[in-house]
DNA sequence: CTGAAAGCGCTTACAG
DNA sequence: CTGAAAGCGCTTACAG
């Protein structure tokens, strides 16, 4: 790559007065600039804008970086609208960083690279080192979607919305029920399980329970797994007589309502999350609303921006809501 | 804010070793070492990003901007979904610039000062000048729905979306009707709305045609226009007997919608886009598919960054589609 | 384990 | 109109 030396030389001038044209060319003979110009284009010169922004002292930016897992699941893309809502308003920017690629290697010295002004943790197992390495860099973030005790944490009880989940189920006279997830095994995924079954435990009712997790390949686009969750809802009726289903989220939730218009039993699914599209379908589901969730976020986030260093950790759990349709 | 050498001097130690410590600290006395983070502490040190780029000559980055007007806009959503799916795979961070504060002043210096390895320019006006400015700087750019002569473009053929909808709305015997846009008149919609107004024309229709224009508030989420779109529709309807309705787009046709199911008058709607919720509301529209718009242009943008700088601009012109539902 | 020095690629008074 | 020089805030051989 060429160096605003390797022009001057070219050019037969000092390195002052290739800056000058890189600025515009204002105090610069015609001559001088022409010449100049055409042995940038020669070179195929482009100025390093990291140098340009240490000289001129260009350090803080206006520029959140978010950390997200998909953003091609509907659920995290309302996160995003939410969060922009935000940010438009108080004009930062937005970062998205890619964390697909990562196997093994860590994204964190990317991130604190990009001289971000905070960051936004969204459904991502942050590691206690890995916060504090944040902290170390000084740069302010918030977990959303995930309790984390070592940093603010703005999330929704899972557990709470795995036992609404069992009582809308029970409430119906159902002979077989499946828990329907992902074989990523999310955390979030756990928990509402897992307060699914203690709400029958609890209410001491023994049902048969079926687990099926759908394997996910990240690198197709989620909207792919409606399709493979509707298949799986078919099979699991008519083979294994499940009549109650618990799917993990709304849009595997779509690929049940899919099957159950093809069938003539009567089932009962539930779905998590309640995405915009759900009232259309009529699908009954725990409510989460992530426009919102993505909007307190980054609001929040902003107060911490001003806030003292040490501040007390936020934390900050939401409830969420069944909502019967149908 | 405090710099290496400000630290060196308050700790006693040279700026290598405080380098060394901020590597880690590998190599440094632990006595040094602690004394040089309390300093740290003290002085609320962060070590520059930019001037650690610089020496490290991290230059090039992988990092595609988009400069898009309104991602609270869902079509604008479904795009940048679109160019995730590519971009994820491909292993790039996504930029999103704020585009909403910019009142006279132009973007593009902040642009040029983020270092991305290309740009994607979504529904904005982008000038000749403009272009020219990202070319000089050697910023690989394709420009998505809307047609430039002077420079990469993907676009919709919004003229003749426009003639669809006339078509369609033609074939009932309408009274009245309305062209329902935003008073903020992009060059998409003069198009969709010429294009309509076209096509009556040619066919010798002479039908009584009234235009509203929804002024916007670009603080305010874009899904509060859907509410004003419903009061327009209901008021057009009552006072003017208006009985069919051409919405800029969809999320303003939902408000059409909305009104039409409290009104006994039959009245017909034609939207703009087919947004995935439009096929649950039975929406019938014009289609242009956000997604595929997304995935194409980021796929071509990929190619463009390896490709010779001087290939002739590329003019992608697509089809739109009239969707019947209900 | 530590420091002096060169250098990353620019900009910008200052002097001419 | 132009150039020499200092400096932006770091890292990194190299020598000790």
């Amino acid at each position: 790559m060429a160096t605003i030396h390797d022009i001057a030389r070219q050019a037969g001038v000092s390195i002052a007065t290739v800056s000058r044209v890189i600025k515009g060319g204002a105090n610069v003979k015609p001559e001088t600039y022409q010449k100049i110009i055409e042995v940038m284009k020669a070179l195929n010169y482009r100025p390093n804008r990291i140098a340009q922004k240490l000289v001129k002292k260009q350090t803080t930016s206006r520029t959140i970086g978010i950390l997200i897992p998909d953003i091609t699941q509907t659920f995290f893309l309302e996160i995003i609208r939410g969060i922009y809502n935000v940010l438009r308003v108080e004009e930062y920017n937005l970062f998205i960083f890619n964390i697909l690629s990562l196997a093994g290697s860590s994204i964190f010295p990317h991130i604190l690279e990009e001289n971000l002004a905070g960051l936004l943790v969204i459904n991502f197992r942050l590691s206690k080192e890995e916060a504090n390495l944040l902290r170390h860099h000084h740069l302010p973030f918030l977990v959303l979607e995930n309790y984390l005790s070592y940093a603010h944490s703005i999330y929704v009880n899972n557990k709470k919305g795995g036992e609404l989940a069992a009582q809308y189920l029970l409430s119906h006279s159902l002979k077989k029920i499946a828990l329907i997830g992902e074989a990523r095994h999310t955390l979030q995924q756990e928990q509402r399980f897992q307060g699914f079954k203690n709400y029958l435990q609890k209410n001491h009712v023994h049902l048969p329970i079926l687990e099926e997790y759908i394997s996910i390949d990240p690198h197709l686009p989620y909207s792919h797994y409606t399709q493979v969750a509707y298949e799986l809802t078919l099979q699991l009726v008519t083979q294994e007589g499940v009549d109650g289903f618990f799917f993990y989220c709304d849009e595997l939730a779509y690929g049940g309502i899919a099957a159950r218009k093809e069938i003539d039993k009567k089932i009962f699914i539930v779905g998590y999350d309640d995405l915009p599209a759900s009232s259309y379908l009529g699908l009954t589901t725990i409510r989460q609303p992530a426009q919102e969730i993505g909007r307190l976020g980054a609001s929040t986030l902003m107060r911490l921006l001003q806030a003292e260093a040490d501040e007390p950790y936020l934390h900050l759990c939401l409830d969420p809501q069944l909502i019967v349709r149908n």
